[in-house]
DNA sequence: AGTAGTATGTGAAAATTATAACATACAGGA
DNA sequence: TCCTGTATGTTATAATTTTCACATACTACT
């Protein structure tokens, strides 16, 4: 509806995951109508941030009647890509791939994970969840003769330059970083790094200083 | 040494554990001073960013010298909370249970798992990664007698608000929430929201709008 | 010891982000 | 069909966050 060409902000984009889950469930919960107002409630935020996020991308609601459900989370789904599927390979089946691997819920969001990659001979050829396992030496074959968007990387800190920068190379178009060092490569290529001993440490700053008050 | 009241602002929070991972890799590398613009060209943020964020919480520096590596990793470490541990309890033993009980990156940053709890008979009484697995039947009676000041929520969708809620009456004083609900609880409780799955769709948003250029 | 160079801490300006305010348009009932 | 109430889209204002700029103070070299 709306294609300006107006830069929006990642303040803005990363919100939309939230809208998207709170969509889903006032759908699941059978609401067909909702009220920035309402909304803003429900999520703790101003109604003027909701309209002024989801009016970024088009004017999905009515005045007088506020925004159905069902296709505002229609609409923001199409933002972040819930209309196409994205492929993952899992590089690295330590704990984190492990779980990454055995988590469903990618699925539900549009991310299909293809295949794992590993160095560990006794994981090699088994499946984890329906997914095989490949060497990493298969790699770049795999990735230069099948549709790869994104390579989810939970590798031990010491790898983690080298298997990043042979993806960036190899054309992956994102890189989903787990590991404890931050990435930034000379490539084309999107990446999100989650620390998690960030949050952590966040949430023991928090803790911290409302004792001191 | 600086002990204002003036308020600090989460943005530069959420900044500080990535200057205690750099300083941390500094030191490793040897290097005993850094000047704000040379961290800021490492870290590809601004040397003003440092010096301001840096300065909220007092004067690290020396005019004409820089700041001491050693010593600034001693003192923002002591902001974070390094100066001393918190204790942690994991609930719930899936995927993600599982993969950060087995992480042992927390405890050199000054987090200790002393417990983990879970339903499945077949697993209380084991032990994962040296911590023993409890019956969420005695999680009330463990809180109560024994110092916890994190619960890691990673427990399914469905039980995480009860769950949530009884860590809060337990008086837990911060919350690691790994589901993908908001937790926002009526009790005078931290909350550390992880939602992997919106930071996965912030990357396929990333990917995608690119590709419309 | 004196001096040139360097880099902090900080106050002020710019940019970004969030909130408020309101004119417009639609919903829904009489 | 008209009219009141409601809620959007949007412009304007406020708040926050980031960047700039520079005076001050220390380093290090002669």
């Amino acid at each position: 509806m709306n294609n300006d060409n107006k830069k929006i902000s990642m303040a803005v984009v990363k919100r939309l995951p939230r809208y998207y889950r709170y969509l889903s469930d006032l759908l699941q919960n059978g609401v067909t109508r909702i009220s920035s107002k309402e909304l803003s409630e429900k999520m703790g935020v101003t109604a003027s941030q909701i309209r002024q996020d989801l009016n970024c991308f088009g004017g999905f609601g009515q005045q007088g009647y506020g925004y159905n459900v069902q296709n505002l989370f229609n609409e923001v789904g199409k933002i972040l890509g819930t209309d196409h599927r994205f492929k993952l390979i899992i590089i690295g089946l330590g704990n984190m791939g492990h779980a990454l691997s055995n988590y469903d819920n990618f699925k539900r969001r549009g991310f299909d994970i293809v295949k794992i990659f590993d160095i560990k001979p006794e994981l090699i050829g088994t499946k984890i969840n329906g997914i095989e396992v490949f060497h990493m030496d298969d790699l770049d074959e795999f990735v230069s003769n099948n549709h790869v968007d994104i390579a989810v990387l939970s590798v031990p800190y010491s790898q983690t330059p080298n298997i990043a920068d042979r993806l960036g190379r190899l054309g992956v178009k994102g890189l989903w970083n787990f590991s404890p060092m931050d990435l930034e490569l000379p490539y084309d290529i999107e990446i999100e790094n989650v620390h998690l001993s960030d949050s952590l440490m966040v949430l023991g700053y928090k803790i911290d200083s409302k004792m001191k008050k």
